[in-house]
DNA sequence: CCGAATCCTGTTTGATACTG
DNA sequence: CAGTATCAAACAGGATTCGG
């Protein structure tokens, strides 16, 4: 089932917001982290990582000093727009139907 | 965050495969339990409350004899057609892209 | 600033057996 | 048929400390 697989790579509190994150463009670190603000750093490297060998983003070390790593979305976490958006908006929804009622 | 909202209803490895068999129409626990083949019975009862108290689906007993039980979509577990339909579509596209080259 | 490494804990999940 | 009960394993997540 295509389900599965899908779902692996989305699976757990973080990897949707991070991807999330990095929609509105190639960030480092400590960006990320401003973006979501209660992720420990521990898992946020946990969780890029798990992204990097899914090929969901890129990692890019940059030469200067002191050092700073980029994170971007490849094409294949840019493919992840579609299903992302619909996830905000039932998020919406769900959020009308049932815990404001 | 209404993404947040979202993925706490949709987390763990059973909700969705869920929600996909009772797509195909209303099912009784055995039923489900065949479409998804490696649940326990134990993570089905308790994701099945889970969703009920979300108010994703229904649960109907029949006072038949035996008794039997009927879990039905609501309108806002039905919703979720859209996403789960993109997220199959992304499966597809992951497979190709990732788990076949 | 951008992480890595360890240690530790509670929750989630699972295997199996059993019940009305 | 439609679940419960029990026990064990796995995993996610947090706290803290350290390094270039």
């Amino acid at each position: 089932m295509a389900a599965r697989d899908a779902l692996e790579i989305v699976q757990g509190k973080w990897r949707i917001p991070i991807v999330i994150s990095l929609t509105f463009g190639d960030k480092r670190f400590g960006q990320i982290q401003r973006d979501i603000p209660d992720i420990s750093p521990k898992m946020l490297s946990q969780e890029l990582k798990a992204l990097e060998v899914n090929k969901l983003l890129t990692r890019t070390i940059h030469d200067t000093m002191p050092v700073t790593v980029e994170y971007s979305l490849t094409p294949l976490g840019k493919s992840m727009n579609k299903l992302i958006e619909d996830i905000l908006d039932w998020g919406v929804y769900f959020r009308q139907e049932v815990l404001e009622k």
